[in-house]
DNA sequence: TATTAATATTACGATTTCGAACGGTTCGAT
DNA sequence: ATCGAACCGTTCGAAATCGTAATATTAATA
């Protein structure tokens, strides 16, 4: 969707796509292989999104060629074991930095996409995106609250739906 | 964002982006021309999304040859207003049919991106994330009881954001 | 042991969209 | 009359990603 939309440019200028970005972040908490990340994200978002293997083979190997990553050791099977360099790291905390205009990005398009599929329940994805936006936005500190309140909103619906 | 992940392909095996589908959508509820919709666009979406002009222009003239929108009449410099044809109606229609997947695909999406920024609110997402899969599937002769449930969610939380 | 499945990667054409440059035509302001 | 802004569209290289096919190497299963 929109090849440039969610990319963000980072410090050296050059533009970064979601999959460079979630390599990145993910390659900073433990090194992994290309096929483990191309599992993680599929398992994390439960089937949704698979990244094609013609895309981060390549990539991984533009990044590893930019220094921003490198490979840590090999395994069998011609496994490259990959980790993220300090540059990388550098580079990771600059692009976080830009991506705080996604939340109100999604929220947008959270609401062409309802209005696009014709939903009937638009006011319910209103609402819930909207909770979600507030609910993110709000300091850390109020955290106990926040959760109480949502926790309270899903006890009640669950209460509806067992009124089934 | 993921170029073909939010396409939807239609009966006759096409795939189509969110901006053709736009397109279409749009134009079914009043004739445009193609600077009306790319500014229809960046307005509804609060200066979050501008199609490119290099974009719009030949996708228009794409649908058109495919037959999906015609001139319905031409103005000045040169203005093309289009309008869906009825062959457009119903590939509108089906692509609608397909697109009830985005709802699952943008929770996860949501969650995916806010791992990335580094955002410290795992627990907050997961309660969000069920209040979405309850409240999407609650039957239509709850829904004003699901909407009042949210509605008073989102009151508390913003009673709690204005107390910063 | 042979076959199937899973891991691991490469190659490549196709797709949607961007971004930028370019050009033309009104239209309102000066 | 001139200018700047807005409307209106075209061209084109670049970018991120997809989808698919192919290949190789284990590991698991029959």
């Amino acid at each position: 969707m929109m090849t440039g939309t969610w990319s963000l440019t980072d410090k050296k200028g050059k533009q970064r796509g979601i999959l460079s970005i979630y390599i990145l972040h993910t390659l900073k908490e433990k090194p992994k292989s290309g096929y483990e990340i191309l599992m993680e994200i599929k398992e994390k978002t439960e089937d949704t999104w698979t990244p094609s293997k013609g895309t981060i083979y390549p990539l991984l190997k533009q990044l590893k060629d930019e220094g921003l990553i490198k490979i840590k050791e090999q395994g069998k099977r011609g496994k490259n074991i990959f980790t993220i360099t300090s540059e990388g790291k550098k580079i990771l905390n600059n692009l976080r930095k830009q991506g705080k205009d996604w939340r109100e990005k999604f929220l947008q398009f959270r609401k062409l996409f309802s209005e696009i599929l014709g939903e009937k329940t638009v006011n319910i994805i209103n609402l819930i995106t909207e909770i979600s936006e507030i609910a993110f936005s709000l300091p850390e500190e109020k955290k106990e609250e926040t959760l109480g309140i949502l926790d309270r909103c899903l006890i009640d619906l669950k209460k509806l739906n067992n009124k089934a």
